[in-house]
Formats: C-alpha cells, sequence, structure tokens
DNA sequence: CGCAACCTTGCCGTTTACGTGAAAGTACGG
DNA sequence: CCGTACTTTCACGTAAACGGCAAGGTTGCG
C-alpha cells in the first residue's frame, strides 16, 4: 500500500477518484460516467480540475448499483427507478427536519416505509421464482440420484430388472409463471 | 374458445404455431425465432410449407427460457450455456439406451446430476445474494418503522424531546458483494 | 379457388450498456 | 518545469435483444 504516485494523498476522508472507486467496485470509470449520465448518482465533490471525487457513500451506492444489476438482473433503467425512491427519501429526509408538525412527519415517515416495502416485494418476488426453479431442478437431480443409487443397487448385487428405465418426463424445468 | 379461423383443428397433440406457441408464453414470435437463431430451441416440427410447429416440451422450454431472462436475469448467451446442458442431458439419455454397461449408465447419470448441481448453486448464488438485499432493506424499513412508533407515542402522549431525529446512517444498502 | 390471415426468410432500425479513441486539461514525483 | 499517467468531454462503434417492414409462400374457411 505505499503510496505510489497518483494517490491523492490517502489521508483523511479519503475522496476517491473515478478510476480507484470503480476498481473498488468492480466497474470501469466508463460505466461509472455513464451511471451519473443516467442519474443514477453523482459524485461527492469534484476536484479543481473538475475530476470527479467519489466518497463512502457514492462506493456503497455503486456496489448497490451493481448488485441490482449483476444479481437481480435489473436494467439500469429499473435500477434508476428504485434510487429514485432513494432521492426521494432524502429529500423527505430534508422535508423532515423543515417541519415539526408530527402529521407531517408521520407521512414521510410512512412513504418511506412504503417504499421499502415495494423494494423488498420486487426482490421477494424474484426469489420466489428463482426458488421455484432451483425446487424443480432439485426435483430432477433427486430423481437422477435415484436412479444412480438403483443402478449401484443392481452392479452391486444382481441383475434387478431390464426394466426400460423410468425417466423423468423430458419435461425441461417448468418454472415459475 | 370458438375454433375461429385460424387454429389448427385444435386436437391431439396439437402442435402450436409460432404466435400461438409464443403468447401461452408470454413472448413474441420474433423472440421465438431469434430464440431459435441463437440456438435454444427448435421446434418440434414443421408444416409442409415450413411453418415452425411447436409441442407442449418446447413450450416448457420457451417459458424456462423466459423465467431464467426475467427472473433470474440471465443474459440469452448464459441461457444458451444451461440449455446446453439440457442438451448435453438429452444426448446422455441417448447414449443410456444405447448401451446396458452399468458403468457408463452410471458415467452418464452421474454427469447429468452433477449439471443439475451446478445449475442449483446457479440460481443459489443469485438467491443469496438478493436474500442479502432484502434483509438490508427490512432492517432500513424496521428503523423507520422504529421512528414511525416512537412519533406516534410523541404525539399521543406529549411532547417528549426535540432531539434532532436519530437518522440511519446516509448508506443506500450494502447489497452484497 | 379466392382471399384474408398467418407464416417464411432476409434485412435494416433501435435501445441498452457500455468500449474505444481523440483532443485537451490536470496532478504530481523528480 | 517536465514528463507521464490520469482525467475531462465529445463522439463514434458495438454486441445484445429484439421491432418492423418487405417480398413472397401457406392455410384454410367460404
Amino acid at each position: 500500500m505505499t503510496v505510489e504516485k497518483g494517490t491523492p494523498s490517502g489521508v483523511q476522508t479519503s475522496l476517491l477518484r473515478i478510476q480507484e472507486a470503480a476498481a473498488e467496485v468492480g466497474l470501469t470509470p466508463r460505466s461509472v460516467r455513464y451511471y451519473e449520465e443516467l442519474g443514477l448518482l453523482k459524485p461527492a465533490a469534484r476536484s479543481e480540475g473538475d475530476y470527479r471525487l467519489y466518497d463512502e457513500t457514492d462506493v456503497e451506492r455503486l456496489k448497490f448499483i451493481k448488485g441490482l444489476r449483476d444479481d437481480a438482473g435489473f436494467s439500469l433503467g429499473e435500477i434508476a427507478q428504485l434510487l429514485e425512491d432513494e432521492a426521494a427519501r432524502e429529500r423527505g429526509h430534508a422535508a423532515y427536519h423543515a417541519t415539526t408538525d408530527p402529521a407531517a412527519r408521520l407521512q414521510i415517515l410512512t412513504d418511506r416505509a412504503a417504499r421499502y416495502r415495494h423494494q423488498i416485494e420486487m426482490l421477494r418476488g424474484k426469489i420466489e421464482r428463482l426458488q421455484a426453479m432451483v425446487d424443480d431442478a432439485e426435483a430432477r437431480l433427486g430423481r437422477t440420484n435415484g436412479k444412480i443409487e438403483a443402478l449401484g443397487a443392481e452392479t452391486g448385487e444382481g441383475p434387478a430388472s431390464t426394466t426400460d428405465l423410468p425417466d423423468v418426463p423430458s419435461r425441461p424445468l417448468e418454472a415459475a409463471r
């Protein structure tokens, strides 16, 4: 971890330049700029010479985006939606501080909770469908293992029966819907 | 359900023409042809005049493909991989019947099982990462709900304290990795 | 057999999500 | 102050995943 050269004196809050931030998340600088172009994030700051500078929360946000894209398979458009919710939360945060009216605050918090529930629902839906696929694949695996066992018994003990193999009905998976 | 016109006398094994098959799965004929072009499937038959004709297993396969694409967010390339496994299974099926050698059959079944486990692993991986996101979102929801309750108590009982709101640390989600 | 509705194979267009320079500015160790 | 590596903003190029259209063949009721 020697401060090779281009490291902006790795002290303090340590703002990262685009390449460093991108590398830490596993993205390319180009992608990060593109995400910014789409309004998915904005660097915490800009240097004197207009270099993008990212802080810790930016990196987390990028990780979140990458997770949604890679793991959940969301399009950047869909991610923009979810992050717009996030933005709304931020604005709500400000609004929350702007008022002392308990009713207003309750409204803000309720909305925020609703957005979370919405996100959770989306993710849960995907998980359920994936789980259905896993279940199905496991069933097939189970049948195959059963046949392996049966074959092992046959081999090890003697001729059981020349039954023409009760294979699984040549159905792909079933894959929910 | 009147046999309007273009229905090929909906009897028997009922082979579907591309539009019917596509509609049943929620795809467009164009997509189905494209999938074929990529080698993801081949219609069970062709009519006299070269019309594509799909059977039940084709439809299941299309559903599977759509599931992987929409739910799991796999690219068609990745799906092609998984389906290549499927194809290998089919070939294995034939090979299985071509031999009576228990050792050979065991090999075939073992390979098949391995492919299933591979598929299951991929899906499980995605599920885990998605679950991590859900957990994180739920934690945030929990904190928000906590604040809602606190506010309810404050409203219902009297002025508690004007503490400047102990909000959650403005971190997006965390999203595994 | 007539014709509307569907199908076929091209082939070009489009959107998404970047890759890849080009031209010019910036940061920084030496 | 210099060189080099990194950065900036255009701008064009590309692979993936289709949409849409054209030109022509097929199905099948009437």
